[in-house]
Parts: C-alpha cells; sequence; structure tokens
DNA sequence: TACTAGTGGATAATAATTATCAACCAGGAG
DNA sequence: CTCCTGGTTGATAATTATTATCCACTAGTA
C-alpha cells in the first residue's frame, strides 16, 4: 500500500503524467481488499468523480499494469482456452506469445492447504510465468 | 486420451445424445496439444465438417465441460479482476461466488522449476479452488 | 419405421474491451 | 504566472468473445 508521495514518485520515475483519474483508480483499486473488475471500480469512482468515463478507467489499468503497479489476476489471454486433460496437472503460460504448454510433475499436485479461514479447497493449480523456448530465442536475438 | 469407445460409454453413461459434431470436437482437442480457444477448434473442424457452425463449438463445450471432459485453462470470471499487489502471492478462487481471497504463504513461494524445455520462468502463482467460507455454509444448508 | 426430446445451424443479442477523436489538462519553458 | 504542446479524457462507435433464439432435423428408443 504505497501512500499519495510515493505513487508521485513513481509516475516522475517512469515519466507518465500523473491525472487526477489514475490516481483516484489506483488509490481506490489499492483501498479495497476485494479483486474488482474495471466495471467495478467504475461504479464506486463515479461518486466522487461524476465526469468519469470507464473508457478511462480501461486505460488507467492498462497503464498501471504496464508500469508494473497493478496485476491482473485471471487470465491474460481475451479468450478462454480448452484442454481434454482434465487430471490435476499444471501450466507454463508464455508472458510474450500466450502459449500455454502442460506440466505433469507430482511434486506439484500436493502443497501445503491453503490458509484462508473456512475455505473448502476442491483442487488447485500451479501457473508458471515466463518465456517459451521460442520467444526466449526470439527475445536473446533482438538484445544482442 | 479416450479412444472412440470410451467416449460413447461415458456420453451413454450421463445419458447425453452424443452427436457427430461433439463427438468430432471431443476428438480434435484431445488430438491438439496446444490449448485452442473455440474459435481455433472451429477452424480446424471446419475442413471436415464444413456445415458446423461456432455456435456448436461453444455449446459443445459447454457440455463437454459439464460432464467434465474437459477443463478451461485460465480464467473461469467473465471479467478480468485487478490486484494493486503486485508482489508474489496466491490466491484461493470460490467456483461458485467467483470471490478471489489473496493468501500469502511463503512456502508457496518457491516451488520446483517448471520441466518445460527452454522455457524461462520469471514467476509463478498458485491458484486454489474450492469453496468460501459463505458458499460452503450456504451449501451445508442446503444438503443437510 | 415412427416418435419425441434434445441438438444443430444461422443469426441476433449481449457483454467486455478497445479504438477513435475533438476538447482539455499536466508539467515544463519562458 | 502564462503559454505551449503532447499526452489524456470523455463520449461513443467499433470490435471481439460469448450466449440466446428459434425452427428444422437427428439420435436414441419403442
Amino acid at each position: 500500500m504505497k501512500n499519495r508521495d510515493e505513487v508521485r514518485e513513481l509516475f516522475k520515475a517512469k515519466k507518465v503524467p500523473l491525472t487526477h483519474q489514475r490516481l483516484a483508480v489506483y488509490e481506490e483499486l489499492s483501498g479495497r481488499k476485494d479483486h474488482p473488475s474495471a466495471e467495478a471500480l467504475y461504479e464506486s469512482l463515479k461518486k466522487d468523480y461524476p465526469s468519469l468515463s470507464l473508457a478511462t478507467v480501461y486505460k488507467t489499468l492498462q497503464t498501471l499494469h504496464e508500469m508494473g503497479m497493478v496485476a491482473r489476476v485471471d487470465s491474460p489471454a481475451a479468450q478462454a482456452r480448452y484442454d481434454a486433460i482434465v487430471e490435476t496437472h499444471h501450466h507454463a503460460v508464455c508472458t510474450a506469445c500466450g502459449r500455454i504448454e502442460d506440466l505433469f510433475d507430482p511434486r506439484l499436485d500436493t502443497l501445503p492447504a491453503p490458509k484462508a479461514e473456512g475455505f473448502v479447497p476442491s483442487g488447485h493449480s500451479v501457473h508458471f510465468h515466463g518465456l517459451c523456448a521460442r520467444c526466449a530465442k526470439a527475445s536473446a536475438q533482438k538484445t544482442r
């Protein structure tokens, strides 16, 4: 939870203009314990900023995400992806091209139970993110 | 990877009519090593089944999912969710109401490296799924 | 072979997100 | 403090992914 001056510093360091809207979206998001959607944030912010546009919330979240100040909880991919393997297994997701590889590793199949009050777990999955072989190679080319 | 007769049995057991389209979608999906979207499956299947409709692919995937024969890889939620906490942490996702709780557990922060050829990992996150305290209670009420 | 519930195909509708663009503001120069 | 300029905002259109609708048709059974 960053205070207003820390936020200001981060924007300055990245040379990204800090607008009222951006500050408002960030403070609203970091003040909440749930994981709101863009729409939900918009609904909350509308009271204090009646002129705020939903499109601005989307754009701001995009900007904050690129700055590394917010994370997207679920799918990075726009469309749903399907898998005919329903047994427990895990995934390596390429952050560059979106490719998803299956991982089978029994060491990941049993993990410490989640420490969440009253939560009744039925399963879990581990998502590694990083660069797939192809994209890692392409990235190495570029920076060479 | 189930053969055609096993698939036939599963449909019979669940009393779900097995149509050519359903068989085709399932066989196409289980024959692939990537994790295709509905659209991608449709594109592949169009060659052999020119009359196939995209809507049918969606409905079939839905049906297969309810039968427990296919899994959805990423987001169970329709809309993207955001988080102001960018440090490594994990999530408990309620399959009933979609609520997402943050989990902080250092034991989950270091896991065996993914066994995927050439993959360069940059991080990971663990998703537990199950019922949150509220939904678990509601579910217990109902079955009492 | 005939019957009937449920499915498939075509397309409209909906939902989430992104693009467009003129008016406006943040932040630096003078 | 005022002006300037590029980036941002807000309103809305467009796009993308998915779901609903509805009638003809097929799977599974008698």
